[in-house]
DNA sequence: CAAACTCCCTGTTAGC
DNA sequence: TGCTAACAGGGAGTTT
């Protein structure tokens, strides 16, 4: 499931491949992974353009193009979607939604077995990212902008740290993270989180996406991430005990999401 | 208006 | 062994 850490990985290994080529045939085999277009209208407004820059916002990678009709390609890989650069000889994967194939016979190739990941091909990059809330990482977030979204907002605290209008690019996984490491029982009411506690939760939000960055994400095998080694600390270990405590880590659902805590260090 | 539900999908796994 | 049904999960949309 990539979430930030994972988008991240994935657009450092795409730019590296991808800046400076140009694009010289696209190839839909999913239809609905392309949103807003008919496949033909995308293939023939994608062809031609030139890739200056690949870069992040939240969980979508934002290619800037040149050259074409559309200034920029975004990629959401939802659930299973992962993008690979390898030789236009290679043929088409079972799972391939999209491939972008360059004029240097190499290709871009969109590998989604779930079919949740989309496209979007605009002109302005914030017809898709306005809705975003602040970069996790960015200088704009800080402890007293976290404690403004949380302390105004109503609700619990895990629905509104996955909201991706609060903040962009946190996930199922590296909420669960976070909040362990804030020691915060996932359920606790936002506006109720004491002031020291929300200074917790923001170090634990930086620290925990830096190491997983660092470790380019974490590798659920499923082919997703290119090798990501980041372990977490309570994500799918349920029954493990707590690395802080020894308490066995138990699973609940919190809106509609597994969640993993230790109800021992997790207080509510 | 927060929270629950539904849908989109398919590989994996539990159950029989 | 082999089949079926349940399940997972990001995000958008709908209902309670």
């Amino acid at each position: 499931m990539p979430e930030l850490p994972e988008v991240e990985a994935t657009v450092r290994y795409v730019a590296e491949r991808v800046v400076g080529e140009r694009i010289a045939d696209v190839q839909v085999l999913w239809a609905r992974t392309v949103a807003r277009y008919e496949p033909a209208d995308f293939q023939r407004s994608l062809a031609g353009s030139h890739i200056d820059e690949v870069f992040r916002r939240g969980k979508y990678i934002c290619i800037r193009l040149s050259g074409g009709e559309r200034g920029y390609l975004l990629v959401h890989l939802r659930m299973s979607g992962s993008l690979d650069v390898i030789s236009s000889a290679n043929p088409v994967d079972t799972h391939d939604r999209v491939v972008l194939y360059f004029e240097n016979g190499r290709s871009l190739r969109f590998n989604d077995t779930r079919k949740f990941g989309r496209m979007y091909l605009v002109s302005a990059l914030e017809e898709v990212t306005a809705p975003l809330g602040v970069e996790p990482l960015s200088e704009d977030f800080t402890p007293e902008n976290l404690r403004s979204l949380l302390g105004a907002a109503r609700g619990r605290v895990k629905p509104l740290l996955l909201d991706q209008g609060v903040i962009a690019g946190l996930g199922n996984i590296y909420v669960d993270e976070s909040l362990w490491k804030a020691r915060i029982h996932p359920l606790t009411e936002a506006r109720r989180i004491s002031a020291a506690r929300l200074r917790a939760l923001h170090r634990a939000i930086r620290e925990t996406l830096t190491e997983a960055i660092e470790l380019l994400g974490t590798d659920f095998g499923d082919g997703v991430v290119h090798g990501g080694s980041y372990r977490p600390r309570v994500y799918g270990r349920e029954g493990e005990p707590c690395e802080r405590c020894g308490a066995p880590i138990q699973r609940i659902v919190v809106a509609q999401r597994g969640t993993h805590l230790c109800v021992r260090c997790q207080v509510v």
